[in-house]
DNA sequence: GATTAGCACTCTCGCCTTGAGAGTGCTAAC
DNA sequence: GTTAGCACTCTCAAGGCGAGAGTGCTAATC
């Protein structure tokens, strides 16, 4: 276990580094902070940090960097949350209230104002059930021989699907058709569907039924991200490499962070995680953290709300915001659905 | 106008510097194509090109490069398509076939073949009439006070807005209610629902008409434009510096190319417009060159397919190709809806 | 009159050196 | 336990330099 100076050396330290990008040197921690001890003192703290892995050298004679292991221990233990100003809340209620509503609108704006906060990309998805299960099934006609299959779930999510009928039928008849469908299926999940585009005798009712099957089961994924902030991710130093930043640019799009982000967040609404580095799972995520948190309805269809960014992030500004985001969202979402 | 040799001249070097992005010599014209001149000819043929504007000095003896001029004149006259090979036709069938269907699925798909094709990027929007009119609206019941609202357009689109109710109303009396809608505003632009908004004796029932009428009008934007190759046109040498590199990003994000690319496709499926360089209308799209086809049904709702990228762009591959995917999709989509 | 050889001139680019500066690690004294 | 002092290391920006590429011009040639 770390002494409480060493602790307070290590906060301090990474303080500096989110803030400069540059490796700390123990002199700028005397100076920058007033301390009662000379650079030289904690020069043999440092080396005793970095002894047991909680910051590391770029290379000799540069100052010191937190690893791993540093940011977490920041994160848990060191960490001075800095809430929300009533400026922010206030900016962001307002804009709020401008928008007509929607569920799309309140996330786009969500993820802009998020973006803008903390200097990072914000990704937030749409809110999904665990075992998606069919609301209702309606089926327009397009003309004599296809129709236009749209699908509403439980959870909110609307698919489509064109179909080409085997025999034509009208509007009438297409109504009746879905009608009989969602007798049977609705409330349901695919697998009564798939049950269905099995056992029933029209050729027609058996697609129509496989493609609702197709549809429960459907991961939607651009439709449902909304991404916002990936500029001022690349604006970092992190970035300033070619490579770095074409490398970075492949991985910020919407179907790829969809899936880190669902991975992380495993929660209940409100519960906040923070990824770190090597803690990802994925490889090319192994420079970069995650703040993530689940919301919407307790054990109601739940999305994510996420800040994506190098490791030398602002922590201490995004935790809050993330989770205000999340209970703003899901206070929301409490209005319109409970 | 040009002698023929100087057009040759031009051609050749349009053809280099679009190959290599390495400012074109006089040297290098004559050594690669073995030409039976000096390069002191050359040079002097150079330099009446570049008096006529269509070519330019980055700085005093560097080689030549294209002005706006030059390419768009390279384009009209000089260039040689180069048509798909049969591998090329193949592929993207054999990939076509494969896809269970639905346009969506044949968007992305062409979207990330064209980008693949041409290393650029690839900007493709969904269908979408002119005016847009109703096709169907329904009603899904979420609670004794609240409805989901799905609006299908005649183009297809498929629109959705969580409503609260004034009256407690249960999945049949919605589903009255949206047939009264349909009676009175199926195959109507958004001014008859505007109307009703007005005229309708019963609270809800307006502000049904009334979202309808918004839904109508809504210009979706993420939803329905694919774009992949991002990556590809980052990896240009014009994009080197850290600086173009920012800007390129913060441009090439869809919301921003679906009007960029909106704006110019105005033809009749099958048109082919190329814009290029300071012929743009944005001021950021300078340097960049547009290829841009719509597709779809003569008359029926049309989409654009586009690439997006320098303006020292492979004309000769892209335009074949962009042309292409327009009337495949253009094919699909009729044997699909006609 | 068109073409070309020759040459001076210009500008870029990569490479190297060099010196300043920042920081550490260690030792010995306090 | 703390600190002053100092040698050592490494980076970084600036400057210098030479090679190379290319042009533009002039005068000779076909």
């Amino acid at each position: 276990m770390l002494t409480e100076r060493r602790a307070d050396i290590l906060g301090m330290l990474v303080d500096e580094y989110i803030d400069t990008a540059v490796p700390v040197s123990s002199r700028a921690l005397v100076s920058n902070h007033r301390l009662e001890l000379s650079s030289a003192t904690i020069r043999n703290e440092l080396a005793a940090l970095e002894e047991d892995g909680y910051i590391t050298h770029p290379y000799t004679s540069a100052g010191r960097v937190p690893s791993d292991l540093g940011y977490r221990f920041y994160v848990e233990a060191l960490m001075a949350e800095e809430p929300l100003s009533p400026s922010e809340q206030r900016t962001v209620e307002h804009q709020f209230h401008q928008v007509s509503g929607g569920l799309d609108e309140w996330l786009g704006l969500a993820s802009t104002v998020l973006a803008g906060w903390v200097g990072n990309a914000a990704v937030i998805t749409r809110p999904r059930a665990d075992v998606a299960r069919l609301k209702h099934v309606q089926l327009v006609q397009l003309r004599d021989d296809a129709a236009l299959l749209v699908a509403v779930m439980e959870d909110g999510r609307v698919c489509q699907r064109v179909m080409s009928l085997a025999a034509a039928a009208d509007q009438l008849a297409l109504s009746v058709r879905a009608e009989r469908l969602n007798a049977r299926c609705a409330g349901q999940d695919s697998t009564v569907a798939l049950a269905a585009a099995e056992e029933l005798s029209d050729a027609d009712d058996r697609a129509v039924a496989a493609a609702v099957a197709e549809l429960i089961d459907e991961q939607p994924v651009a439709e449902s991200t909304y991404l916002e902030g990936v500029r001022a991710v690349l604006e970092q130093p992190e970035f300033a490499e070619h490579e770095r930043m074409l490398d970075a640019i492949q991985h910020l799009a919407a179907y790829e962070l969809y899936s880190v982000v669902a991975a992380v967040s495993e929660g209940q609404p409100g519960q906040l995680t923070v990824v770190i580095g090597g803690e990802n799972e994925d490889s090319w995520m192994q420079d970069w953290s995650v703040v993530v948190s689940a919301y919407g309805e307790p054990n109601g269809p739940a999305g994510t709300i996420a800040v994506v960014g190098p490791m030398r992030m602002h922590y201490a500004r995004t935790i809050p915001r993330v989770r205000y985001v999340a209970s703003l969202m899901s206070d929301l979402i409490h209005e319109v659905v409970a």
